[in-house]
DNA sequence: TCAAATTTAATCATAATTAATCAAAAGTGA
DNA sequence: TCACTTTTGATTAATTATGATTAAATTTGA
């Protein structure tokens, strides 16, 4: 019995019952648990099937988190202290742009009381802001519900019809090559936030740093400041492009 | 038992009765109220639930703007009564506007099944039909935290970029004369959805009709259908003007 | 406001599952 | 055949999940 046949048995009862536990396979394939559980967690690497501790699931029932305006977060303290320090660059009378990450939305508990004009894509900043002495321009296009914010043509046209003074933005990963993102969207409205502000902030906990996604969008001329709790050997590289690097300690 | 099972169950209950309590659920699902408490957390922590105390909550329910939710409770049975009749003439593939009042919004809750396509400035219509068959078009610009909803000149540009079916909207009063509206804003957004629109409903409950208000904006040239639960003298009226009225009884 | 009742968080113990290590078996290619 | 890799299974230590207990926090009602 080859690790393929295996396999296919796997996904068969899995499409069947819609989640499997260890002994069960064992016993119907006639292999031993811990060949089964090596499996599995291929399979899982593989993006066939949702490990469960005991078994597995069907990928499609796999609940995923929708929002996180109303999320507790875990790993809050580094984004809030990069945010903190990043608002603390936020003077009465600017227009910020914030993107729709969930570090950048953590910024909106620091500039409630500020005097300043936030345009934004993300529906939990526009939630976050709403009773604040800030004035809110929200972006119109197609509503992404997974990611909580405005995406699409109308959008990049939008935005490119504003200018900002500075803009608080998340990337997935970012090295001294360039920028990467989790989907051509964010790229899209990272980038068209960027042409149209004076000063670009990235807003990045160190688990950011030195990690590239599916997709690099660009080097990093866009970008004017990092704000991180991060502080190896990247930041010299980060320094040598032209770019300010402001570190906060957790 | 998994976690991911046990998560389904308490998904299942949620989206029956709107909210649990811990008891119910250990007893329900059969494990410890220990551990359905460390799942409500860790689901809460996700997003997926709404953590009260000695429960949970719906997230839908919750998310809701409080402010706009008792708004909408007044005369409720007549507007419900006018939007069920409205959403019957939406049929699949349909574009609609659905503008930012309170009547308007009752006509989310009909629709959620439907394939169509919103463009709406209400932040709660976003909000409420978020996790539906509908895509969303969500109208940019400045948002009026007062109305729930985006307003102002890159509202109307945007608007005018897009062409719909049919589109829903509210007024502050309508006579023979013509539209009353409370502010300028809305009787902007009102007029500019009407204009790129075939067929545009006019969504009124009895109070409105007759009524005047401090800005008359148009005459009843844009109306071709009013829904209503009036069905006195005006009505006449407005069919000699060559709209439909479409009477419903609460 | 206070006090009683309820719910929660924290701690610990136990049971189950997993990862890691190593050895045996089966396959591979010269 | 022999050396080599790959796959599998057994064993054990580490991790994780669960439940019981109790102190702390929250809600409720007067």
């Amino acid at each position: 019995m080859t690790f393929q046949k295996r396999a296919h048995k796997i996904l068969e009862l899995l499409e069947t019952y819609g989640e499997v536990d260890i002994r069960q396979l064992a016993n119907y394939i006639g292999v031993s648990e811990v060949t089964v559980r090596r499996d599995l967690n291929s399979m899982a690497a593989k993006g066939l099937l949702y490990r469960t501790h005991g078994g597995a699931m069907k990928i499609s029932d796999v609940i995923k988190p929708v929002s996180f305006a109303t999320k507790a977060e875990v790993n809050l303290k580094p984004k809030d202290a990069i945010c903190k320090r990043a608002a603390a660059d936020i003077i009465d009378g600017d227009v910020i742009f914030i993107d729709c990450g969930s570090t950048a939305f953590r910024l909106c508990q620091f500039i409630k009381n500020k005097n300043i004009k936030v345009i934004t894509n993300s529906l939990p900043v526009v939630n976050e802001l709403q009773h604040s002495a800030v004035t809110i321009n929200l972006i119109g296009g197609e509503v992404d519900v997974t990611r909580q914010a405005v995406h699409g043509t109308m959008a990049l046209e939008h935005i490119s019809r504003y200018h900002a003074s500075k803009a608080f933005l998340g990337v997935d990963g970012i090295t001294a090559e360039g920028l990467y993102a989790g989907s051509e969207h964010e790229a899209n409205n990272t980038l068209a936030m960027a042409a149209q502000t004076s000063c670009t902030y990235m807003l990045c906990d160190a688990s950011k740093i030195g990690k590239t996604s599916y997709l690099k969008f660009n080097d990093l001329s866009i970008v004017d400041i990092i704000v991180t709790n991060y502080n190896g050997p990247e930041v010299n590289k980060f320094e040598s492009n032209g770019i300010s690097v402001y570190s906060v300690t957790v």
